[in-house]
DNA sequence: GTAAATAGGTCAATAATGTTGACATATAAA
DNA sequence: TTTATATGTCAACATTATTGACCTATTTAC
């Protein structure tokens, strides 16, 4: 009967993942729709601003998404003046793509919404809750590996 | 000084979300690819699977979508024999949802899938550790009601 | 110097997933 | 009897993604 409940347990877990992920996404979703934006756009806003002078192919491979998946969000993005790009001076194959003034604000909004969000979790359950949840999360991600 | 280091380590928490829960669905995608079938077809398996006998509106209100785009998924897993539909005798509006055996055998494989994905990681944390990962995402979960 | 690999762009067709609006039926409750 | 509830379905549309095909430009390898 203690597998019963294990099992049980690990279901919990399923979806304590779905319902915090989907909290998690929540509010982003919320700010980019006052922009007509969606979850494509953000995920290229963040990277770009978490890499500054990306190439594009880098981007698809962290995204793990099609070049054609990309190129339509991506250029919106660069016709509304959010995202620039730039011919690599090195390699004049790829192009560099960084956030302007006005993508980095959008930018900033979104993730300092959702920073404050963990934040606030974080506050609550203490630096020491906070390492071991990422430790798991850094193991689950890893697990993709192992597939 | 020490405030930039948080927002970094903030930041770190956004993606290790959005690579943990890519990692995590990664599998079960991988399960649901073979049959034809999507995550919207998986949602209803799974909670129909947990919730036996539950009602369409209460799967609705659960996964916060519209009757509409709930149809369609819905129908063909009725279609193929995976959910079974049966008017409920208290009252005749209302249909409950239950899995058929070929329905439950895919959601079992799916879920221990996943289970399985989740004790691997947590066997290696320790179980103080995957109470505090429990704790995070419990409150985040939570925290969709704070918007 | 030519061939091949790399980086990127774009068009078309297709699919899954979701939305809102509109309208319908059946049943239950006030 | 009216109204609310539960469900179903049609249409039109949007987003995000896919694969296949084909294109240019640039760099690298032989």
């Amino acid at each position: 009967m203690v597998d019963l409940k294990r099992q049980s347990e690990l279901r919990e877990a399923i979806e304590l993942l779905y319902f915090a992920y989907r909290a998690f996404t929540a509010r982003a979703d919320h700010i980019l729709e006052h922009h007509g934006l969606g979850r494509a756009h953000h995920r290229i806003l963040y990277f770009v601003g978490r890499h500054p002078d990306i190439a594009i192919h880098t981007l698809l491979d962290t995204l793990k998404i099609s070049k054609q998946a990309l190129n339509a969000p991506l250029r919106r993005l660069v016709a509304e003046g959010l995202v620039s790009v730039e011919t690599a001076t090195h390699d004049h194959r790829t192009k560099l793509l960084r956030l302007t003034k006005t993508g980095h604000a959008l930018e900033s909004q979104l993730t300092t919404s959702q920073t404050e969000q963990l934040a606030e979790v974080f506050s609550k359950v203490g630096r020491d809750a906070e390492k071991d949840w990422r430790q798991v999360m850094a193991r689950l991600a890893d697990s993709t590996k192992t597939l």
